[in-house]
DNA sequence: CACGTTTATGAAACCGTTTTCATGTGCTAC
DNA sequence: GTAGCACATGAAAACGGTTTCATAAACGTG
């Protein structure tokens, strides 16, 4: 029944005019008490809803905020989403996530619709190294804030993770543990997050005088590639007495491969990871790794756009990098905090 | 420059009315191929991006679709959400996800944006026993799909997962492992979910003829609930040789407990779950659970919600009940495939 | 060749708000 | 008594599309 009122039918019932109406819903300008009591009840007793679809055209803001994203059912992802939703709701904005799989082709569409959506400001986690492009380009409409990854080139919000110092103090207590046949397993390599990991440790050995070159292994993030290419640093028998993973599924695939080798985790191979998702602490034997503020990533993001969208968008573009946490578990087994 | 570019400009520019541009947007009507031409070239010239809200307000429907669940960062829902989204992006829709907590007072917060934005339907993942009131409201404007868990005197689409069967198997594997001295580890009683679980469960031992009466206890679904009530099993020593959890969160809370007692998972005391979250596959043991096709709920509900807006409201409710799948591994020690 | 169709286009109403501007009170202050 | 101001309300123009209706040219076709 309430679907189909509108402000007219509210305003016939109440005996005003619409504009009256439409100051008692957004409480501005000079309306009687009797009145406003009037309207009100108009309102209750018809079951009103005003429409934010015509509500957005006329005031030209949709209070809709695009969040564009590789993939919300891979671990990391959820925990930045609830961040960004948390953040954005509070301020009354609703939130449209895209899962782009990390592809560009999805990336450019969801591009379109949310700039067809006319929402007021768009999250961007680049999924490639052509994002950028699209960074610019939903950039040259609303306000965009990237996360996580950066993008190159396009002035924009941004908030990341300080990957090269996280990497580097993790590298830097693998070898207090006395590992120095380290094998790595990296991310891809157009994403700065993977390149700043990797730097991160080959800086360290470097900064500690160790001079056994690492092996690199190139994987994807996804488990089943940890796992297998666990399986080949086996095969290969190269003495390695410590794997470092870009991120945690690849740790996890890793280490489920060594056990299921019967190779002892962290008695004759230690692995640790990147991210700290949830499952970190709850897998067998529990993974060291270096945590990621998600959820505040994804709120500091949102809050950094919000605040952009509603204070004007001349300012120059601001960038904070997080610092990550080591988080030393027992995957590699040495001593430490647990947790 | 193009953000402001309105129909107008193009048909201006192409030296048209808007009738003829909208034509060639919409692909509706009769264009000459010369014409067609000259607009497309205009809009391409002009960057023109339509206005969906425009087009919307004007056509009564958005295309967009709301969610209504407890939480994408818990990891049940993000397979059930990725499900969602997939069937309605691939129909042209954009899905608006909202986080309840499983609290009334969000979920009503949700209920009354979804409709204030004229969203064409909703899927919603009821929290509480009070959500029926919120269902039947948002069932009054737009159609509106059910998912996971019951909602009793609404009628809508519903897409739900035999609970009783599945817990009733896993209960029967159970038995059939030899377990007689079993303590279940329940969720919240008031959804619809728990209780049809706990049923199958007490089912299968009445017909077994399993005189031993189990011990049921209350969990909320959470880790650390599991961990704690764990801990409480063995402290009342009550002899269990089998701890069944009514989700795999808990289940996997539990077994933590247990292994950080010395008390070894399957061998001194056997744990299963429900849902076959990702993380329980990766936990060592690797977890017995009872997998739910949450990405299909997810795509199925959506379909059935889409259909019922594309062809009409009219029809009566639907309402489709997947098989759940045993899924059997180690944490249950006994043979069987793994997984 | 007169007439019904098909093709092609434009004018204008409409979708449900917000907002500006105009108008009209009733006070207060001088 | 009247100028000036705060209070209260309504009419009408946006906002940017879609869609109906009217008009007209081109096109068979009998």
């Amino acid at each position: 029944m309430s679907g189909n009122v509108t402000i007219r039918d509210v305003a016939r019932k109440a005996g005003v005019s619409i504009s009256t109406v439409s100051r008692v819903i957004n409480g501005t300008g000079y309306v009687r008490e009797s009145t406003r009591k009037k309207i009100e009840d108009a309102i209750r007793a018809l079951g009103y809803s005003p429409n934010h679809v015509a509500r957005s055209l006329s005031k030209g803001s949709t209070k809709i905020i695009g969040a564009i994203l590789p993939d919300i059912s891979n671990p990391f992802f959820p925990t930045l989403a609830r961040g960004i939703d948390d953040a954005v709701s509070s301020r009354g904005y609703t939130l449209i996530i895209c899962n782009t799989d990390s592809d560009v082709r999805q990336e450019e569409s969801s591009v379109r619709v949310l700039l067809e959506k006319r929402v007021d400001g768009v999250v961007f986690v680049a999924g490639s190294p052509e994002s950028a492009s699209l960074v610019r380009r939903a950039s040259e409409q609303v306000p965009v804030a990237v996360i996580d990854r950066e993008v190159e080139g396009v002035p924009c919000d941004t908030v990341t993770v300080d990957n090269f110092r996280g990497s580097y103090e993790l590298t830097r207590y693998l070898l207090n543990c006395g590992h120095r046949k380290m094998a790595y397993i990296s991310g891809p390599l157009h994403l700065s997050t993977s390149k700043k990991r990797l730097a991160g440790f080959r800086a360290c050995l470097r900064d500690s005088g160790v001079n056994d070159e690492p092996h690199v292994f190139h994987g994807d993030f996804k488990y089943d590639t940890g796992y297998s290419i666990a399986r080949e640093i086996i095969r290969m028998g190269l003495g390695i007495t410590c794997v470092v993973c870009a991120n945690d599924l690849m740790a996890i695939g890793a280490m489920r491969c060594f056990q299921d080798l019967g190779i002892g985790v962290p008695s004759q191979v230690a692995v640790c990871g990147f991210d700290d998702i949830t499952m970190a602490s709850l897998v067998r034997p529990s993974l060291t790794t270096v945590a990621q503020p998600a959820y505040r990533m994804g709120a500091l993001a949102a809050e950094m756009l919000l605040e952009r969208i509603e204070k004007g968008r001349d300012q120059s573009p601001r960038s904070r990098v997080l610092e990550p946490v080591l988080v030393i578990r027992d995957s590699t087994g040495g001593g430490g905090v647990k947790a």
